[in-house]
DNA sequence: CTGTTAGCGCATTCAC
DNA sequence: GTGAATGCGCTAACAG
């Protein structure tokens, strides 16, 4: 863009119109089909364009059109399988409307996540927030900036902002209702991050499971697989013989430590995921897990994203249902 | 940005400066730390800022700096679970350069990509090309626009851009290697896609391993584990012993049919993967297959970029090594 | 140290 | 239909 020593200098709108004998102003209108343009000359603005390999800077184009053509997404964690599909959709989407995506991870931190969601709304039309860690009043905060934002696996009572979610409530109360039909009485749940939302839905099911004659413990885990493996040691003392888990990650390493201490699943201890992020890539997973549709999830994110920038949108948070999925790891308890 | 009905009108530099009661330049200095300000006016400038809730135009800023703050990188496909862990490492390492990150994902369609590239063109100070499926020549057009490009994934011999890259070659020959010390004399190779590079390095070496007396037998597949799934039934009738992937997500599809055909691996047949995504987050895997350093590859080709915008990059391709990982799919050839 | 000025490259009024 | 002029919001000379 600069001309720095060896770049060629950069073509603009200015070069191609006096190479097209025409004003900038054709040239613009050509390039954009804003208006009519006299056939002859809009040969002679493509041949200039070509010649000289002209592109219109988007900076520019931002700048003067007030928009810049762009959306920001902020997820917490990159390598986490969740996002893949979900950034497919949203960049799927986004690019259907003539827009790009900027992604940024905050590396589950809230602090981090407050500064980057102030820069992409530097640069973006609007974000799509993908499972904020932030406390609520920083949320608030940010809300109040009439930026356009979408919250994604997020509700937040009281704020009225678009959102889109999964029943992550819907998703627990069915593991632990598989769980008890099977026998189940003492499970255990791994919790996750404890400022995710999603982990307090799982949780506040996980709790009500207790009507229905489940004893049920929640113990601090983590996130990653290696969070799930750490954490099995502790339960083998304990009574429980089943194993929720904050997401699938955590299972797998569960599953993996389990099988290092010889303990047999489901024989000894059922396991269950949360999210299936294992089966549809790696066909011969075996987990039972609770599945999300990440990619509808990630392709209404971005509708909603949409309309919310050209018409504005008013609608309650939506609420995707999960399903469960009953495969290997699950079975009756042991006696 | 634009002041749409409803929207708050934009708040530029100017409303702080006039609310600060200094010039828009010392605002940009104080913001910038571009010169050295009087104190008092430092924080009249930043008070101004906070009550405003000013946040600088990225679009403005990039136009009137000759830069756009912002790298992007494209995939083929973004849901292969090759790329998560690459966006993570270059988006580390663009942010600790104080670049953003913009994401597209050409579908694996070399048309596509082309659109694409230019796009990032225009809205990035430099481009990270991920596994080119682009003919050469369409490449070396590309690239004759001077624009910082850096290749990831493809080398073209004759082509001087700086490439970063995995030594797919060193990687197959490893596992043929292996597969024929364990005593196989018929492999077959389910290829990935024909455009693409790291295929075409896959079977070179592959068929290198001609010289150790291993059979070899290219076959068309594809790169997802469907491909893989769907290919498995035509082997079943040749003499092959060994099954050999374009990437493990194929030689997972091919277990899981095998798994339902009632086909005993690796007692009847070894699988072997190529990439190990399956490992290191799903901890009880059990592929046998060679591995690249994701990671790190991502952060030395996100520096080579950035060091290629900054200095001025000219070096030759790097080729990181991949590692063999014996598991639990390979083994001896049955009788 | 600080304010004034002049672009950055483009889209978009206006006049013609 | 087309061109000339203006401004998007900011930074970087340039004066003072």
């Amino acid at each position: 863009m600069q001309n720095r020593p060896g770049r060629s200098p950069r073509i603009t709108i200015n070069d191609v119109s006096t190479a097209a004998g025409v004003s900038p102003a054709t040239v613009s209108r050509v390039l954009n089909g804003t208006a009519k343009v006299d056939s002859s000359l809009v040969d002679r603005v493509h041949d200039a364009v070509r010649k000289l390999g002209y592109r219109p800077n988007a900076a520019a184009q931002g700048l003067a059109r007030g928009e810049w053509g762009t959306i920001g997404v902020l997820v917490p964690d990159l390598a986490n399988p969740y996002f893949p599909d979900v950034l497919k959709a949203v960049s799927s989407v986004a690019r259907a409307h003539g827009r790009r995506m900027m992604v940024m991870e905050s590396d589950e931190d809230p602090a981090v996540e407050h500064d980057l969601v102030e820069d992409l709304m530097r640069c973006c039309d609007g974000v799509l927030l993908c499972s904020p860690r932030m406390p609520r009043a920083e949320l608030a905060e940010l809300l109040s900036r009439e930026h356009p934002m979408v919250l994604f696996n997020r509700v937040v009572p009281g704020l009225t902002v678009p959102s889109i979610s999964v029943d992550f409530h819907g998703g627990m109360t069915q593991v632990c209702g598989h769980l008890a039909q099977l026998g189940h009485r003492r499970a255990a749940y791994l919790s996750g991050p404890s400022a995710s939302w999603a982990n307090a839905e799982r949780i506040r099911a996980f709790e009500g499971a207790r009507a229905f004659g489940l004893e049920v413990n929640v113990i601090e885990c983590g996130a990653g697989s290696q969070a799930g493996y750490d954490a099995v040691g502790a339960l083998l003392e304990s009574e429980v013989t089943a194993i929720l888990t904050y997401n699938d990650l955590v299972a797998l390493g569960a599953l993996s430590r389990l099988n290092e201490l010889g303990v047999s699943v489901p024989a000894q201890y059922s396991v269950v995921g949360f999210d299936d992020i294992s089966l549809d890539r790696v066909a011969h997973s075996n987990l039972t897990t609770v599945s999300v549709p990440r990619d509808e999830l990630g392709r209404r994110a971005g509708e909603i994203l949409e309309q919310l920038l050209v018409n504005g949108y008013d609608a309650d948070p939506l609420y995707l249902p999960m399903a469960l999925h009953v495969r290997d790891t699950s079975g009756p308890p042991r006696r």
